[in-house]
RNA sequence: GGCCAGGUAGCUCAGUUGGUACGAGCGUCCGCCUGAAAAGCGGAAGGUCGACGGUUCGACCCCGUCCCUGGCCA
């Protein structure tokens, strides 16, 4: 037994082994694993997002994970809360939390100084109205006016973005000022470790991983979910593979065509989390194929891991 | 063997009544990212227009031959 170590976060791309290496760390840490990954907040989602089985946990404490009904909408702000509350909570409990996730904002918004401003479902509804029926470059046109500053970094086209800062701008009367933060040290020191592999090989195990996710019952899982309400779900429902399986159900392409395109959206996903995470200078990147993980993540942590 | 349709970007396909390919979607590469983030958005790179020959000042677009693919007929 090591003594309190730092706290720990293993991010990086999809498919790398992120939850394996979480659990092996917990284990010789005496730690608990605080879920980051904005899917494997839901119930019933666990073939399609990879989650850990109850064995493969091997009696880690996992937190964070399936928290969600499906037919409810995940939210940055509502996980900032709760997985800051879990954080705090292992550690008074002198445990180590070893956070792990894809889910570069999640992650960001738990370890980093990250200040949501409110929302309003009414407000918001009506903007998002205003976006189909006048388009972003209208809306964009008015932020333009009522907050010159969000407007210049926000782009004319992304109508998501120009939504949330003309929401943000009627509901506190300021301007949505809010942007990524310059890095600083992450909540209590954590240490954050990044698993990488090859991209030819990362684009393997996608396709591998895939072909076994249908194999093992996707497709069943998702019509269980659907009869939950799954299609109804804002964000739930556009979890890759699910997605597609979904679409395929409702009668556009079969269901081999749904597991090429899962494919495909998922190295397309690999690209995004990696380009989101290389520019995280406090990252310290590993290759998940190396022999020596656990010991070199314990180097790193200036702390025996075993 | 005959007839028909088609061979244009990595893929699926637009297009030019002969004058530098306006191409599109998807993929690829790069980037952005504060209440949907496994979401949303942007930029870039890719083409001897099946092959060969002919007509023409000039052909991807016209003519001929050939090759390939799909369909129909025998």
């Amino acid at each position: 037994m090591s003594i309190s170590p730092r706290p720990i976060a293993v991010v990086g791309p999809t498919a790398t082994g992120k939850s394996e290496l979480g659990v092996l760390l917990a284990q010789r840490l005496g730690g608990e694993v605080i879920n980051a990954d904005a899917m494997q907040l839901y119930r019933g989602m666990d073939i399609g997002t990879a989650k850990l089985t109850a064995a493969e946990r091997h009696g880690v404490p996992h937190h964070l994970l399936d928290v969600l009904d499906v037919t409810e909408t995940a939210s940055v702000a509502a996980y900032q809360r709760a997985a800051r509350a879990e954080f705090d909570r292992v550690l008074a409990a002198g445990r180590v939390p070893v956070v792990v996730g894809g889910s570069g904002l999640y992650v960001s918004a738990l370890l980093d100084d990250l200040k949501f401003p409110g929302t309003d479902p009414a407000i918001r509804a009506r903007l998002e109205a205003e976006l189909t029926t006048l388009g972003a470059p209208a809306l964009h046109a008015r932020l333009a006016g009522v907050d010159p500053v969000a407007a210049e970094s926000i782009l004319t086209s992304n109508g998501r973005r120009i939504v949330r800062a003309l929401e943000v701008v009627e509901l506190t009367g300021r301007p949505f000022s809010a942007s990524m933060p310059v890095p600083g040290p992450p909540r209590h020191d954590t240490l954050l470790v990044g698993l990488d592999r090859e991209i030819g090989e990362l684009d393997e195990r996608v396709r591998t991983r895939v072909d076994r996710m249908f194999a093992a019952g996707l497709v069943d899982e998702v019509r269980a979910l659907a009869d939950r309400g799954l299609r109804d779900g804002r964000t739930a429902a556009r979890a890759l593979g699910y997605q597609q399986v979904l679409a395929a159900l409702d009668g556009a392409g079969g269901l081999a065509a749904a597991a090429e395109q899962t494919v495909v959206a998922t190295r397309r996903f690999v690209r995004r989390q990696r380009s989101w995470f290389r520019r995280d200078g406090r990252i310290s990147w590993l290759d998940a194929g190396r022999p020596d993980l656990l010991a070199e993540v314990s180097r790193q942590l200036g702390a025996p891991v075993s």
